[in-house]
DNA sequence: AAAAATCTGTTGCATATGCAACAACGGAGG
DNA sequence: CCTCCGTTGTTGCATATGCAACAGATTTTT
């Protein structure tokens, strides 16, 4: 991917990007599926932007039960600063889904200026805003799955909003194996399963693979 | 309060201020405890930040059922941009829980510069990026308490959370009644009741008032 | 192609949570 | 000072969810 299609690099031109990339001292790795995203408690001030694959952000209680934090797939960012809490000593790890290219970058370096007062400067800053507020509105729309009481209200809400998304004329895709949309809606697998086959039964929801459709009923 | 006391003006001298607050297209409102602030779903370049006095977001859902979303503080930000999902169907409000005094701006008069060109635009900018970390560290925390899968476990995630964020010396303290608590987590009161006293028989737990105190287990 | 591993779907049973009802308490207002 | 209204605290009962175990199905590895 070229420098200028990452979107914290979003409408500046080419050049300006490669002089700021220097300007930036960013890095760039790759990591194999499987693998973990170092820790990212560590470093307060990175910020990180997968540039290609899929991750998940994960963190496993005393018991091994799984949580899935966020779903983290190209162009997301993550960083201690803005979505771990204080309560990272839970355990909470980005591991890769499939083999994952991604940026780092400090925070401290985008928003200070540097010696060179680039004009693009501002522009980065103004692309991290606009990030920001995407994760804030992920990051809400989450909560308001798990707000939902019941695990068919999670599950439809959380349905709901995969629709939203999708665009016109695509049918709506759950991005998990069951297994893992029960981790992430954190409830029991057979549990979800059960709820799954109940609305299935009455008509309201239709899945094939991860392929879904929901009929449009505004309660339940 | 002054503006360069507001936390999108730290940083920036009084006569700055005033000049951008004119620039801005600022607008203050006060409401009366008890009154809902605006619908925020109606305009999404919409920023309100609370400059004092309480608030709630919260959701009733058809069975009238409260889920407290946020607590909005002093210095608190909101808006549609960063908050609220595409699920405002689900009738989310704010609701004032004492006198309010709140700030409106648009977003797009702050990440667009102004013809003068001002140089502590982008000082705003920054301190913007501010707010959206620590509204999605918030967020974040939010979601930490959630994906608990036990009352007694989010009661718990939910009071090292604020005992984490209680000065050294002083005693931790529940925002809430007990009653708007279990809208905050949201769980049955009654059952979050019966774990609070299971809690504090085991010794965890100390409560009076709103005060309180956890022995400082790693488990549970 | 065979073998191994993981995921789906289902079920019986245990248990945590929701729900309703009630008594006691405490603060706000007349 | 009394009354009213919302909060706290408790309990019995109903039910949703968790848990374990299992048998296919599907995917991945060898």
């Amino acid at each position: 991917m070229r420098p200028e299609e990452n979107i914290l690099f979003r409408g500046i031109d080419s050049s300006d990007c490669l002089r700021m990339l220097g300007c930036f001292n960013t890095e760039i790795r790759t990591y194999k599926s499987g693998s973990r995203i170092g820790d990212c408690s560590d470093n307060t001030d990175k910020l990180g932007i997968i540039l290609s694959g899929n991750a998940v952000m994960v963190r496993y209680d005393i018991n091994g039960v799984r949580t899935i934090i966020e779903d983290l797939s190209e162009q997301s960012i993550f960083g201690a600063f803005f979505t771990l809490t204080a309560a990272q000593r839970s355990g909470i790890e980005i591991v890769c889904e499939s083999e994952c290219k991604v940026m780092f970058v400090n925070r401290s370096e985008i928003t200070k200026r540097c010696e060179k007062a680039c004009q693009c400067h501002s522009k980065v800053v103004e692309n991290l805003l606009d990030l920001m507020s995407e994760k804030a509105l992920s990051l809400s729309e989450r909560i308001e799955v798990l707000s939902q009481r019941s695990i068919s209200e999670k599950l439809i809400s959380c349905l709901r909003i995969i629709e939203e998304k999708t665009p016109e004329g695509k049918t709506p895709q759950i991005p998990f194996s069951t297994t893992a949309l029960s981790d992430y809606l954190c409830v029991n697998r057979s549990a979800l399963q059960r709820e799954m086959t109940k609305l299935k039964n009455a008509g309201i929801l239709t899945i094939s693979k991860r392929k879904f459709r929901l009929t449009r009923n505004q309660d339940t």
